[in-house]
DNA sequence: CGAATCGTTGATTCAACTCAACGCGAGTGG
DNA sequence: CCACTCGCGTTGAGTTGAATCAACGATTCG
C-alpha cells in the first residue's frame, strides 16, 4: 500500500540535473534504443558470470548487487535506487563479478553497451558524465568497505540508514526524514555483514535511543543530527556536487 | 636488503601490454607531461579532501589508500603496486574522500588530470583502457566488501594474499609463489578490518597449516590450491583477460 | 484457515578484541 | 663498542560484541 515514489523520467533528464549538457548531447542520449524491461521482487536481472549487452538505468524500484561467499554467505555489495545507472560498472568488462537482483518490482531502461560507449566517446560531456557517476559507486564502495570494516553494528547500521537517507533526497526522491526501505532484515544483515538477528536488535536499540522509527518497511529518523553523529556519516563520498 | 622489483618502464608501456593500442594511441600517451616524484615510506600521496591535479602512475613501490573512521580506526580500502594508475579514482571528483600514503619508498609519474581526460576522449582506445582500469579498481573493493563482511579472519587473509599474488604475477613482477609484502601486521589488519594482534595469531595458523612462510616483510605460497581453498579465491574480479 | 515469511526475544557460544607483558633486531648516540 | 630506544612481532589471560540455536509472535497471502 505504500506510496510507490515517483518514477524518474529519462536517463536524459535523470542526467541533465547533474551535469551540463547541451542539446547535442541531450538528443543523443534520447536517441538511444532504451528498451522498458521490468522485473519482479528477488528476479535477477544478471548474475555472476554472465556476459552482460545491457547497462540499464533505474527508472523505478530498489535493486542490489551481492556477492556469494564459499560457505554460502551473501554479501550485498551496493543498493540501487531510482535515477542509478546500474550497470555501467559491467560495462568494459567481459563477465560480470556479481549479481544483480530486484529488491522490489523494478523497472529499468536497458542501453545496449556499444551503443552507450559510442555515444561516451562522441559526446565527452556525456562521457565524463558516465564516467563520474562509476567513480562515484567506488567511492561509495570505498566507504561501505570502511563501514563494514572498522565500524560496529550500531554506526554501521546508522551509517546505512543515513547514506540511503541522503541518496534518495539528492536525488529528489522525498526527504531525508521519512523514507521506504524495503529490506528485510536479512537482507540489512547482508548488507551490513551481520545476521538478521543482530540487525533486529540493532534497530531496536537505535529505536530505544530514539534515533529513528522503523514500522514495516519504513524508517523515520527521529534525530538526523544524533544519528549522522553516530554513525559518522558525512556526504563527502556522495560527491554530491554539481559534475 | 630484499631486492627491489624491477620498475615499470612507462605508462604507455603498461597499458600496451593489456589492451590494444595503435601507434597514435601510444604518441599520445608519450606525449603527456609525465613529472617524475618520489615518496618516502608514510609519505602522503594524497589527503582526504585535497583536491587533486595529477593522476598517478605508480612506476615503483608500494602504495595505498585509505579512511579514517570516528574513533580513529583506520581502514585501507586498496593496495597499489607498480603498474597500477593509482588516481585515476578521483580525476573526475572535486574532492579526494580518501588517503593514500605511500607504503614503502615509492616513485610515481604524475599526470595533470585535463591533460589526461582531453587524451582519453581524442583517442577513445587509450579512454576505454582507463575506464576500464577504474572499473576493474571498482570490481576489486566489491570484493573487499564481501571479504571483510562475510569472511573470517582466516579466509579473509588468505585471500588477500591470493590477491596480490595473482596481481603482482599478472603485472609481470614476479611469480605468485613468493613475493615481497611490505607490510606491518597493523597495516595489514587495517586492511582486513582485523586487529595486529589477531592477524599475528592468523598469519601464524596459516604457517603452522603449511599454507604459507612468512618472513620479515615476505611471503611464500608453499600450497597455492589450498590457499585458494581456504581463502575462497578466484580471479574473476580481477577481469585478468585482455581488454 | 493454514502456510509461509518475517520479526522478536532469550540463552549460550565463540571469534575477535583488549590489555599487558616481553622479545628481538635495527638504528643511534655517548 | 655498548646501552638505549623504538618499532614491530609474539604470546597469554580475560572480556565482549556478534553469532548461533531455538522458540515463538505477527502479518500476509493463497
Amino acid at each position: 500500500m505504500a506510496a510507490r515514489v515517483f518514477a524518474i523520467r529519462s536517463l536524459a533528464g535523470h542526467l541533465k540535473a547533474r551535469y551540463s549538457l547541451d542539446r547535442d548531447d541531450l538528443d543523443g542520449i534520447e536517441r538511444l534504443n532504451g528498451t522498458a524491461r521490468s522485473f519482479e521482487p528477488n528476479q535477477y536481472l544478471l548474475r555472476e558470470g554472465d556476459r552482460p549487452k545491457y547497462c540499464s538505468f533505474l527508472v523505478d524500484g530498489f535493486v542490489y548487487r551481492h556477492k556469494i561467499v564459499a560457505d554460502g554467505g551473501r554479501q550485498i555489495v551496493s543498493i540501487h535506487i531510482p535515477g542509478d545507472i546500474i550497470d555501467l560498472q559491467n560495462m568494459l568488462l567481459q563477465e560480470a563479478d556479481h549479481n544483480i537482483q530486484a529488491l522490489t518490482a523494478a523497472t529499468v531502461l536497458l542501453f545496449p553497451h556499444e551503443e552507450v560507449v559510442a555515444l561516451a566517446f562522441a559526446r565527452p560531456a556525456v562521457g565524463k558524465a558516465m564516467w563520474r557517476e562509476t567513480l562515484i559507486e567506488a567511492s561509495i564502495s570505498r566507504e561501505w568497505i570502511a563501514n563494514v570494516g572498522r565500524r560496529d553494528a550500531r554506526e554501521r547500521t546508522a551509517h546505512l540508514i543515513c547514506e540511503l537517507a541522503m541518496r534518495r533526497e539528492s536525488a529528489g526522491l522525498g526527504p531525508r526524514e521519512a523514507y521506504e526501505l524495503p529490506m528485510t532484515q536479512e537482507q540489512l544483515g547482508d548488507a551490513l555483514g551481520l545476521t538478521a538477528v543482530h540487525v533486529n536488535r540493532t534497530l531496536k536499540a537505535l529505536q530505544d535511543d530514539g534515533l529513528i522509527t522503523r514500522s514495516k518497511r519504513s524508517v523515520a529518523v527521529n534525530d538526523w543530527e544524533r544519528l549522522r553523529a553516530v554513525a559518522d556519516f558525512t556526504t563527502n563520498y556522495l560527491h554530491l556536487g554539481q559534475g
